[in-house]
DNA sequence: CTTAGTGTACCGTCTGGACGGTCAAGTCAA
DNA sequence: TTGACTTGACCGTCCAGACGGTACACTAAG
């Protein structure tokens, strides 16, 4: 009951996520996500043998499983022209209102050390590359892709700042733009 | 020759920047701001009573030498439609190819409490309204704001992707929307 | 001119607390 | 019994902030 998938990870990686967004990413310590997950401070560094392994955990598991979400809603969609870049807006805006809260655990990653996110930064460039090469103006996909990073970005960062209705225009504006309905 | 403008104020301020920046933004201690900004501990915090205060500071700091440029960009302009929006666009690509480093500090405030932000989430929210309010087609608008700020946010935090081509070619394309030569 | 007084800027040590990580011991299912 | 899993006490280090200084400029009374 080991491994990548045991509960008690799990536990313990969400719960460093909620840590990180009540009491600001540089204010994660082991005994506090220990805490949170139910566990004592040694039963975590059985499962992370340092902080640094286990933010190096929480960067993994969110890059895995946003590609995940984002392979299957691209296999749903079978690709025409801009298939990527609609699979990716549709997934974003879906994240968006479900409430789901922000991957904060990513903070306190880049808050211990910024090289904790280069898996994103390649992760990233994957993306944009696979958006490009299915774009029919790559350009516009250019810009489509920084608007919704826009998005992820200020929403992470706390800084979201658009009311309800301007973030169904922004949302609607792009839908066009990529040629949804 | 105190008040907001001293010299090692702005030194202090600069080191807790480049501190946040060498060291990632959760590292950042006082005994090491002081040291890169050639002061004593003690005399940092004769400038700054507390670590709070240094970082309400850095934000402060941030977000009123923004205004100014920004304000400074907008009346060379003079406003027809989309003078604020393309304001903002000129400041940021004059910013980038400056090779201006980001404002890490922000990340160091936010590591420490979200709160820190909170300046700056108004000062974004007042620049969209002006933007908005000047603008030929507000959703587009919106679009344009999201790309920059997306560009923004992936510099400060470590994650850009593009190239310097696709860079120009992004910004270009953001001109065109904007209607700038 | 001198001497005492005042305020600004800065220095360096100390302490209490927080935190990362270790370890010997314990639990319990197979 | 073995081995995966968990515990909580403990250690060493780092750091924020307090504090008691120093140095210098300026002012003003004697």
């Amino acid at each position: 009951m080991s491994g990548r998938r045991s509960k008690t990870r799990q536990k313990i990686l969400e719960a460093a996520a909620e840590i990180s967004r009540e009491s600001g990413p540089g204010n994660l310590s082991l005994e506090a996500v220990a805490a949170r997950a139910g566990v004592s401070k040694g039963g975590l560094l059985y499962h992370f043998p340092s902080k640094t392994a286990l933010l190096k955990a929480v960067v993994e598991s969110f890059v895995i499983s946003f590609d995940e979400e984002l392979a299957r809603r691209k296999e749903a969609k079978a690709g025409g022209a801009d298939a990527m870049l609609a699979a990716y807006l549709e997934l974003f805006v879906e994240d968006h209102d479900c409430r789901r809260p922000p991957p904060s655990g990513l903070l306190a990653a880049l808050s211990q050390d910024p090289d904790f996110l280069a898996p994103v930064r390649k992760h990233n460039r994957a993306l944009l590359d696979r958006m490009r090469q299915t774009a029919s103006d790559p350009a516009m996909a250019l810009v489509v892709y920084l608007a919704i990073q826009g998005m992820r970005g200020m929403n992470l960062l706390g800084l979201d700042v658009m009311s309800d209705e301007e973030f169904t225009e922004a949302v609607d504006k792009l839908k066009a733009i990529v040629g949804v309905a």
